[in-house]
RNA sequence: GCCGGCGUAGCACAGCGGUAGUGCAAUCGAUUCGUAAUCGAUAGGUCGCGAGUUCGAUUCUCGCCGCCGGCACCA
């Protein structure tokens, strides 16, 4: 006698078991329609399975989070289906539903490519239009894989193999179509609807492994409606259209050439947003009480074995030849070095935290499918510091790095920061007893700076000690790792580093590693992405671009060039024989924040047209208040009383 | 590194077994024109690099390099 609870705290009481589609029919012929799926007790549920005792009950209709995802599910095993009809011998695998879609993972001695697309598409609208009902079987582990043993589906048949023994084993068909699959799933594939769309074929591995067979994947997008489809897809527009590669090159900041791959040649306005960059943290650091350091690109070998590098990260470090014996290595990280500093002398427990900031070019092998763009280079730049400090220290300044890094972010207008904590890798140095030590003083470290909310990566620290991992999500949604904050017990005394301790006796301090903008090459890409090339005036490599509107202008604009320079503005000039109906669209698709426009008038008056772009707003001022007022936009936002607000 | 795709003028792209074209940019000239692209002329390419097939290769084949999309790896 199951009695039904519905989420309205209504109940239907029942004389058998029921299936949810009966349910849904007895409250009424709109939910039966509507209806797709259901939540069994906080399980979500195919509509045909069957309640045998008191239960709560939620229909999942297709507003609701829960049926997109299922759309996904479904739409990938109708992939399948598709593909193995045209392709005949095509092996399946796994199919699930991801952010914005889902995928297939097919073997096939031929890849897919995206002229496949139109027949899988058009197949895939055919089975949906058939509308087959997915039904669900539940079978024995011998019966299932026989099943896929005749059908020749050897992955299948290993997933069978590899279930847990206890794992309830369920089959869905769809007409003649059978897949393995824990479900649920719809109740037929006309539920999946039209707005769908294959986006891209590539490459993955069996199961994520390198050693194993490479598998033809079949990627795609599904949505409620063609409405949610469309506005996917401009989304990926507009991403394409941020693509900092793109407008890097556009607003000339800087390039890459095939002599040196996944090095980054600044030109000269990225590297004035980037030395801007650079400034901003130099004074927010010696505000936190760093003190800048800078240490040697290349070292002894010997070093990099006694820090462990040699050992645990030789694969990515780039080797020196010369003609000369000893083997030489360009620094991977500059943490060696920073202890090489902190050695000189003798250190006084006195002296401590001492923290030492370095802006230090590493260099990383980085396997050649890696690189992309500015995110990730085999050269890169980290706003590095190590804190020395004592075990006792550790939370204290633990938590000053993790508010200095959170009020960074906020400056660039990032409010939405995920914390990831990574704990020990199998490849590590140092006793299990120091890495209990190092793991439980940085989690000790979150709760004191009241943070609840992370992540744990297991096995995702550095070789040295466990890290924190600061995300930045980005204007349109993206997530960017950024900062890092590592504990590390191990390397100072591998190095020798030690101080005098208040017993007059040697100790050897602990490091605190951190890099808030992490690598400033990909902070400086994430920005352009995040403000689509449009950077805050402070940051703007060209800020004002003064132009004329007829050649009498051309003193003034001299002299409003000249004033506003002095005021501290980056100002180039536009004094083409243009008009200036197409010089604005010109300053505005090169990313110009404001245009200067002086026409005869302005000329004789003294005064100067000030036009924020892309906006078509303009106000006529004095010059002389035109160069108060940017000065003062330009102010950066640790030096500026009412903080600018990045975009 | 692996799978697939791509590489033609500064940029965006077209083309094709008979040694290359369009638009924008550039240069020169005319125009001095008040807020989203003025007109005309000129110049610009060892078609990524190297081999092979061919009477002949930018085009076909192979190798290498680089880039793009994923995978794997990661700041």
């Amino acid at each position: 006698m199951p009695v039904i609870t519905l989420p309205d705290g209504s109940t239907r009481q029942f004389d058998a078991a029921v299936t949810g589609a009966t349910v849904a029919e007895a409250i009424g012929p709109g939910l039966a329609r509507a209806a797709l799926a259901m939540e069994v007790d906080g399980r979500l549920m195919d509509l045909s399975a069957e309640i045998g005792a008191d239960a709560s009950l939620r229909f999942i209709t297709r507003r609701d989070p829960e049926a997109l995802e299922m759309i996904r599910h479904d739409c990938a095993h109708v992939l399948a289906e598709a593909v193995q009809e045209l392709f005949p011998g095509t092996q399946v695998t796994i199919g699930p539903p991801i952010e914005h879609g889902f995928y297939y993972d097919f073997h096939r001695n031929e890849p897919f490519t995206p002229e496949d697309f139109p027949a899988i598409e058009a197949k895939m609208r055919e089975i949906i239009a058939r509308g087959d009902r997915f039904v669900r079987r539940v079978v024995s582990r011998a019966e299932a894989v026989d099943l896929f043993v005749r059908k020749g589906e050897r992955f299948k048949v290993e997933l069978i193999r590899d279930l847990p023994g206890d794992q309830v084993i369920s089959l869905y068909s769809q007409g003649d179509w059978v897949d393995l699959c824990r479900g649920p799933h719809m109740r037929t594939t006309a539920d999946i609807g039209a707005a769908f769309k294959l986006t891209k074929v590539a490459g993955a591995y069996w199961r994520g492994k390198p050693e194993n067979p490479v598998l033809s994947r079949i990627y795609g997008t599904a949505w409620r409606d063609q409405k949610e489809l469309d506005a996917h897809l401009t989304m990926l527009e507009e991403a394409e259209k941020r693509d900092h590669r793109r407008l890097g090159q556009a607003m000339d900041l800087f390039h890459f050439q095939p002599e040196a791959p996944g090095a980054v040649f600044w030109h000269p306005r990225g590297w004035k947003l980037f030395s801007t960059l650079t400034d901003y943290m130099r004074r927010r650091q010696e505000d936190a009480g760093y003190q800048e350091i800078n240490t040697p690109d290349i070292m002894d070998r010997a070093l990099w074995e006694k820090s462990g590098h040699w050992d645990k990260f030789r694969d990515a470090m780039y080797l020196t030849e010369a003609k000369e014996e000893r083997v030489f290595a360009l620094k991977p990280m500059n943490c060696p070095g920073g202890i090489q500093v902190f050695k000189q002398g003798l250190r006084s427990y006195r002296e401590l935290p001492l923290k030492f900031g370095e802006f230090g070019k590493v260099h990383r092998f980085e396997p050649s499918g890696a690189l992309h763009g500015l995110m990730r280079v085999r050269g890169f730049t980290q706003d590095d510091a190590h804190v020395f400090c004592t075990e006792a220290q550790i939370e204290e300044e633990s938590v000053k790095v993790i508010d200095l890094c959170l009020s960074i972010y906020r400056d660039f207008g990032f409010e939405d920061v995920r914390i990831k904590f990574s704990d020990r890798p199998e490849k590590r140095v140092g006793s299990d007893e120091i890495w209990d030590r190092s793991e439980a003083a940085l989690k000790g470290a979150l709760r004191a700076a009241g943070i609840h909310d992370y992540s744990v990566n297991k096995g995702e620290g550095a070789f040295y000690g466990p890290k924190l991992e600061f995300v930045l999500r980005d204007a349109i949604g993206r997530d960017w790792q950024c900062g890092t904050l590592q504990v590390d017990f191990n390397m100072p005394g591998a190095l020798g580093a030690s101080y005098i301790g208040e017993d007059g006796q040697r100790h050897v301090p602990v490091m605190l590693h951190r890099a808030l903008f992490g690598s400033l090459e990909r902070f400086t890409g994430i920005l352009i992405e995040h403000t689509a090339g449009r950077l805050p005036f402070w940051l703007a490599p060209v800020q004002v671009v003064v132009a004329t509107i007829v050649d009498d202008a051309l003193p003034a604009a001299r002299q409003a060039v000249a004033a506003l320079r002095r005021a501290g503005l980056r100002v180039e000039t536009d004094f083409r024989n243009e008009k200036i109906n197409r010089k604005v669209p010109d300053h505005i698709e090169a990313r110009v924040p404001v245009l200067a426009i002086l026409g005869r008038r302005e000329a004789e008056e003294g005064r100067v047209v000030l036009r924020r772009l892309p906006g078509r707003e303009q106000q006529e001022l004095p010059l002389a208040v035109a160069v108060a007022q940017l000065a003062a936009d330009a102010m950066p936002p640790d030096l500026s009383t009412t903080p600018v607000a990045a975009e």
